[in-house]
DNA sequence: TCATAAAGTGAAACGGTTACACATTATGAT
DNA sequence: ATCATAATGTGTAACCGTTTCACTTTATGA
């Protein structure tokens, strides 16, 4: 199945030893105390080579895993409940995802640490996490019936995503979430439903 | 009134100087096209003095002016007519900024193409209006009567605030900007007024 | 067996940024 | 008016991430 030739074992290890060298050093001293000429030399390659590896450049060498968010982020909305509206759904995937960090490893949780304290990790983590925004975007409008481009699920998309960060460092996190998530669902639910309107007072 | 020594005058022409000819070589020649070193000398001031004038690096060289902006956010919210909702007095805000800006000066046309051609100078126009959210949060919750760190005002502020660039460059953006704020304004009512359930069907 | 292309190398450079030690000069108090 | 002080500016040299270039090694598959 999967071509394993010599070649590629041999360019999947050195790719693996400049992650892992890197990940170590970084959490031994901090990510803006290391230089990529020291990774490259504890990696024993060269420091074109590094680059060749991680075109994305210092901050890629942290993030080394391919993106299963991405399609658990599809998932949710396609293969939600009947009943259950999107950005509900939405929430529920999240807040898994929550709960499921909280109680990670502490290898894990030292390197959620060093990306929450250095600001380029920031970035790209952010930057990465918004990328999933298009895709998203498709699913919900997919699912909805609305047409691709339709700037409400792009803006569905987007603030789903942002609510991670909006949330993320505050004890009340949770509640948060669903608050934040409350005003989404009522807001998508009111410009999806056409003239469903409340003759109360 | 303003303290205008010499010093201070020089101090500012020195800066104006700079951010002139920066402006200047950009334009004529592309944002990466241009460094630093040569910026300074057309200026002729020190590469050192140059970055003591501007910290934030070389982005900051081109924005150089103040924020109006974030005050017009504030005073949006507070002194909106009677009757207006929160979403809906920042949609008309960011409406007429909109409309404002397609019919400037070419000078000014110019300068913002500058930016959207260029992904650092893009970049940095984000994080700068993005900085601007908890200010506005904070104007949203003293207006709605709920505590500073309500994670509802938070996502409001932050979601208008998304809403610039979510409709930027699109060609329906005027739609798509009544679209957005529509969401935004159908769940901010939702999660603000209590319990004013609709009985119909 | 051999041409080819992938993988890696080493050194040099580039561009943004900072550190350092030093010069100049406006300012405000004496 | 004098003078210590602090703000402003200078020049050089470095640091760091990143790229370029010309070159070697080596796995691959025809």
């Amino acid at each position: 199945m999967t071509e394993t030739g010599r070649r590629e074992r041999k360019k999947a290890a050195t790719r693996q030893a400049l992650a892992d060298a890197a990940l170590r050093l970084f959490l031994e001293r901090g990510y803006d105390a290391v230089g990529v000429r020291e990774i490259a030399e504890a990696a024993d390659v060269s420091v074109t080579t590094l680059f060749k590896h991680f075109p994305g450049g210092k901050e890629a060498l942290v993030f080394d895993q391919g993106d299963d968010r991405e399609a658990a982020l599809v998932a949710a909305v396609r293969d939600r409940p009947a009943g259950q509206s999107i950005p509900q759904a939405l929430r529920d995937l999240l807040r898994d995802e929550r709960s499921r960090q909280v109680r990670g490893d502490p290898r894990f949780a030292d390197f959620l640490r060093l990306i929450d304290t250095t600001p380029a990790l920031r970035e790209y983590a952010r930057r990465m996490w918004l990328s999933h925004q298009d895709t998203l975007a498709a699913a919900i409008a997919a699912d909805a019936g609305l047409p691709g481009g339709d700037p409400g699920c792009q803006a569905l998309a987007r603030f789903a995503l942002d609510a991670v960060t909006l949330v993320h460092g505050r004890d009340d996190a949770e509640t948060a979430l669903d608050r934040i998530f409350a005003l989404l669902d009522n807001g998508w639910t009111g410009i999806t439903t056409e003239a469903e309107s409340c003759q109360g007072t």
